[in-house]
DNA sequence: ATTAAAAATTAGACAAGCCTAAATAATTAT
DNA sequence: ATAATTATTTAGGCTTGTCTAATTTTTAAT
């Protein structure tokens, strides 16, 4: 069993891990986790100790096998928490963050495959990411950022890069939702907005918006 | 915020103290938590000087006002979760204990608010126990041990008070279940058991069995 | 009433997880 | 290629929550 700053740890590496292939930083982790790089310097040599990463002092870390499938576990977790809290309990996709937070390190196998048969098997949560099955696989949705599209081209709207409360709030109070047909009638030059069909309403969103909207093609 | 460890104490503390009306002693909570007598003694000086227990040394301690709070409000997210497990997850009564251990430390105002009315607002947990209101109020129900009635006397099985798995499974395979209307047909001088007639089935058991039965009055 | 036993507390130590400050290695700029 | 900067690690310390062993207080027994 791991303790949940083990699991915190782990889940932190597999989330930078995905972005390069190199090995995760010391200060990346201390970033993410809002800690010092002391801290995550003791914790890896720790993770290292128990086969849970790979680690080679001053070229980063990278998950093993096992630590890989426990860091997908406890995003498992996190995301089916997301899903029942909204679906079930009427917290909206900027709410559940903090509570999933501490509801992705409750210990219990049988817990985890009822909650997700009791969701139905859900396979995104509230913003759209990937759920990761019980052997940790994801399955890879092609996607794009909306800000990649070109004039003319279009897709639906399946997920957020960004899920902090501001900018979940600003997509709600547009009424933008996952889901949604989104198609490009033009591009600024200017100020890199862009014009967009959504829904059958046209509106202009700035270049950060349309940096944070993932979209699938057809 | 407390720590769960202070929850925990608080939790044992609240149990403890509405058996006898004395001080709870030091030794009871380390049994009950299963840690040794000094540890009690120092998390105790804790709790007092942050105002959660009245501590006179060699004496025992009561929880204050603001502790019961607390403590109940534990209790509370602790049945309200077994709830959830049972009539939700498909959970059965003598499974449920652990994972509630756990799930009873997550911090969330909403999500306790949610899930109370998800459940439909339940007053009792799976085993019979009435779980505390928002102000830590306890419905008190008027009820005794099967091991009090006397012959002739008959009542509705409403809870159990020993929750071990063992106990819950012997009466799963009895098939007795909260609910159950039992009358005493007789007791048995020699080795103290009791004759009972329940949902129209008659058996015999043993005085332990009947110790561990609560029974509501007609 | 004194003594023996039991219960509670204190003292001191330890692990986990964090920190600051200092030292060392790697990277970047000149 | 060397110096300056940045990143990482190490050293040492702090807090929380635990423990064992020693001490003190209370309770029970004679």
């Amino acid at each position: 069993m791991f303790s949940q700053s083990e699991e915190n740890y782990l889940k932190a590496i597999y989330h930078l891990g995905n972005q390069s292939h190199k090995g995760v930083s010391t200060s990346d982790i201390a970033n993410k986790l809002e800690t010092k790089a002391s801290s995550v310097s003791d914790m890896i040599k720790k993770l290292s100790d128990k086969k849970l990463v790979e680690y080679k002092k001053y070229y980063g870390v990278n998950l093993t096998k096992k630590g890989k499938l426990i860091a997908a576990s406890v995003v498992r977790k996190h995301r089916l928490w997301e899903v029942f809290l909204v679906d079930k309990l009427n917290f909206t996709w900027d709410e559940v963050h903090d509570v999933a937070e501490q509801l992705e390190h409750i210990k219990s196998k049988k817990l985890m495959e009822e909650l997700d048969s009791f969701l139905g098997f859900p396979k995104t949560d509230p913003h759209g990411d990937p759920i990761p099955d019980k052997d940790g696989n994801l399955q890879t949705i092609e996607k794009t950022l909306l800000s990649n599209l070109k004039k003319g081209e279009s897709g639906i709207c399946i997920g957020v890069k960004d899920s902090s409360s501001d900018f979940l709030q600003y997509l709600d109070k547009q009424n933008i939702k996952l889901g949604d047909q989104i198609k490009v009638i033009d591009k600024e030059a200017f100020d890199e907005s862009t014009h967009i069909q959504i829904a059958n309403r046209n509106m202009n969103i700035s270049k950060k918006i349309a940096s944070n909207l993932y979209i699938q093609l057809p």
